[in-house]
DNA sequence: AACGTTCTTGTAAACGACTACAGCGGCAAG
DNA sequence: CTTGCCGCTGTAGTCGTTTACAAGAACGTT
């Protein structure tokens, strides 16, 4: 089975009595006589010829591979813009490379070097921080690259990039409009890019509506688990809304806020960032700011085909603006309760 | 930069004043003087070089990369899955390309065909479908395959399949241990492969534990919203329990119960199958039956790289037990209610 | 001193496809 | 009947590695 050659080019040739090179011109679509044409298409036919993406690829240079770098495959921050990452690439005519870093920069780093070997034609990162080893990875890279995030100003890379600030504004604007004013806000690591971006848009956001009331919480991680520890803390607090600076975050609280007998949305509003598939799945359904993180996934795909197709092109940074999706977690307290 | 030329053995050779070969030699572990090693190890720093992928998978007819194909990448069902090949796949050495079918047949096909042209060495897929047409695709494949699923016994190929009659046996009894009798099925779409296996299953135990009287209802789609839309029907038969064919359709249920205010799991017992990340994150948690995809997904890794390196092997077919990851929404309803 | 080992190293031929170049026939214009 | 052009086809070199083979060096044995 798997011993059984492969018919190769010369195999065709010589079946249809032509020179490799007529075979060749005529799998490519080059001009070719009628009678040519037609023997050689028999002669694959027959054979059932493919030609060899490995040898097609040395010599052409190009292996119609991307890669995706993504900290974690499961995590469910990362599904739509893989999804839409995948659909591009793959209507592009590329196959697309998962690799993981599992949340450590020395792997995404070594994945980054590893494509000096040319295993693909570009990738597309979406590191969970946007360190200096990272930066100085991506521009010693000799293929071209499109960082999810945002990396420094002054560094020439295409890179797509979420408006978190503008975000996290839109939730608290939804918050005070249904007359929510003790607010907490539950951040994750504030070394990681998604946490410093987002609690800048939390100060603006507190001291544009709150006057800077608002409190401010720091999970260690962005999981559910970190989400239910800190909610303790939380809770104690009295807020009469929770803007989580992820879903996850937001499903511990809510778990927390649920076992205490804290009534969601009545007693308190929850909001999520990221609006993860979960959100519409759970009950009460989570309010949650939808990044764009599809459309940045589409975004980076294109402006990586772009940069392949003309490497001289100026980087190019595309910023996606946000939306909030509202869910039951924080409609306003129906009337007659309480 | 991406124009620069990276540099060859043959330039790594001329720097350091040896043939290719050698280089080569020394490259790969061969047996080479102490002064030879030096030297080339030498000339490879300073040019920086890094092997060509593409090149040395010509010549030694490998690529290093697998491919793994899934019906929807963003699907919950699957990121275990992803998460344990991915990992298996990276420690053994190799590159992993996802694939995705989009739920259709004819692109799962075609993924198998297009592996022909020898772009990786192997592939796992798990067919949302176990039809015909993908059979035949997978026999008449030049490459080692795993199939997650079960095809027909006839068939010699390697496969990782769950035991989900096992896995609804499990859950039945549960329910009934916790003293629920009025029990609903809500399945998929009965032509899928876990859509029969899982009606099997449940025939079964309702046979065993329920003397034939449990309920049975088949929903339009393995997801929420169809979930939901069955739901309707179902609870208007008053069950006391609903086993669901996937957590997803667990989901839809539950949010329904939560709308008209049957409380879970006070009046009613909810339990999934596939024990998704999302069953520990939604309020309240949701009991499930854990099918084992990390350990089937780590066990068809496996089984692609033994077939990889021993052909001949005689196919293997393993089964992975199930158990149950028992959460709040099913736990008895507390003394004192009602 | 001649010979056989053993160990290193270099030469050159692959792997399978693409493509620059040259060769060939046919045809129209002179 | 040349000449020139054009369109098609074949020859052969190339992409960057790996590896079979052979040549050469170093050494011990007789």
């Amino acid at each position: 089975m798997t011993l059984s050659a492969r018919p190769t080019l010369s195999q065709v040739a010589d079946l249809a009595g032509v020179s490799v090179a007529s075979v060749s011109r005529v799998l490519n679509g080059l001009p070719a006589s009628r009678e040519m044409t037609t023997r050689v298409r028999a002669a694959v036919d027959s054979l059932g010829y493919t030609p060899d993406a490995r040898a097609r690829s040395l010599k052409v240079g190009r292996t119609e591979q991307l890669v995706l770098v993504v900290p974690d495959v499961g995590n469910p921050v990362y599904t739509g813009l893989m999804r839409a990452v995948a659909a591009v690439v793959k209507d592009a005519g590329y196959r697309l490379l998962l690799s993981t870093g599992n949340s450590e920069v020395a792997e995404e780093i070594a994945i980054l070097d590893g494509l000096s070997s040319g295993y693909a034609d570009g990738v597309i990162i979406s590191p969970l921080r946007m360190t200096e080893p990272i930066l100085q990875a991506l521009q010693r890279l000799r293929h071209p690259a499109v960082v999810i995030g945002t990396p420094p100003a002054a560094v020439p890379l295409d890179a797509v990039q979420a408006d978190s600030a503008a975000g996290v504004q839109l939730a608290m604007q939804h918050l005070v409009d249904t007359d929510r004013h003790r607010i907490a806000f539950v951040n994750g690591p504030v070394d990681t890019v998604p946490g410093t971006a987002r609690q800048r848009g939390f100060d603006r956001a507190d001291e544009r509506l709150l006057a800077g009331a608002g409190r401010r919480y720091a999970a260690a991680a962005f999981t559910v688990d970190a989400g239910r520890d800190i909610a303790e803390r939380v809770l104690d607090d009295r807020p009469d809304a929770v803007l989580c600076a992820n879903d996850l975050l937001a499903f511990g609280v809510m778990r927390v806020a649920h076992s205490r007998g804290i009534r969601v949305p009545d007693d308190l509003a929850v909001v999520g960032i990221d609006d993860t598939d979960l959100a519409a799945v759970v009950s009460p359904g989570l309010t949650s700011v939808n990044l764009g993180s599809g459309e940045r996934g589409a975004a980076a795909a294109r402006l990586l085909l772009a940069r392949i197709a003309d490497p001289d092109r100026p980087a190019e940074r595309v910023v996606v603006d946000p939306w909030l999706t509202v869910r039951e977690s924080s409609t306003p307290a129906r009337e007659g309760d309480r």
